[in-house]
DNA sequence: TCGATCACACCACTCTGTGA
DNA sequence: TCACAGAGTGGTGTGATCGA
């Protein structure tokens, strides 16, 4: 049984999809086992990969408004773990970024989430992570637009389905103001109530 | 300094291949 | 032959870059 330092270790020294990897291999991943928040992305874009920063771009920007919470407790390990579907930058295809890379889920997610015994609330981003994690295959329009399905009062880890911050997404946005209006202060609401309630503030 | 152009980074739609 | 899954492509607004 490996501990959890020895888990995270292999992660970053993961080199599966090496072969596959314009960029080669830099798992970026923000992850201790005491976070009451998981962020479940899609996979680092270049600059991300460029400085191993996760979400440390515009949509990260995007995301810590939606979320209503500081640099500082969005990078604070303890209260936020953050594990994209494919932890390396997958390169470029024709058209943008291609999709995180197949082999890493299986590799290591289930091991990582199984050390997550405090997670209270999980923003499930984009339809790679929605597919795994809520095993939807509707398009992303159609799972986020049920997202009080997926967010009950009485179940945690309370879960939000998100569709991807990117700037580049704003048609999304757009086309879907209820998002906005509806789902990000209640998500404002409930990021509060957990770290209000953590014990280790204050 | 301002306007034009291009790259970016997603989502959604369409096409193609495979299996029943 | 039909249904499903996966791959490929198009559409989109913003921001960066470059030239006038």
């Amino acid at each position: 049984m490996l501990t959890d330092q020895q888990l995270i270790a292999r992660v970053k020294a993961c080199d599966l999809c090496l072969p596959h990897l314009p960029d080669g291999v830099r798992p970026v991943i923000q992850f201790d086992p005491q976070a009451r928040i998981l962020i479940a992305a899609q996979a680092p874009g270049r600059r991300v990969h460029e400085t191993g920063i996760p979400f440390n771009d515009p949509s990260g920007d995007r995301l810590r408004q939606w979320m209503g919470i500081t640099p500082e407790t969005f990078y604070d390990p303890r209260q936020v773990a953050i594990l994209p579907m494919g932890f390396c930058y997958p390169g470029t295809g024709k058209s943008g970024d291609l999709p995180p890379r197949k082999e890493c889920a299986p590799q290591w997610r289930q091991q990582l989430m199984d050390r997550l015994p405090n997670l209270q609330l999980i923003l499930v981003i984009g339809q790679y992570a929605q597919a795994w994690h809520l095993s939807e295959k509707g398009s992303v329009t159609e799972i986020v637009s049920h997202w009080r399905d997926y967010v009950k009062q009485d179940q945690a880890p309370a879960v939000f389905p998100m569709p991807h911050p990117s700037p580049r997404n704003n048609i999304w946005l757009k086309r879907n103001p209820w998002f906005e209006e509806a789902l990000v202060p209640e998500l404002q609401t409930r990021i509060h109530q957990v770290l209000m309630a953590d014990p280790s503030r204050g």
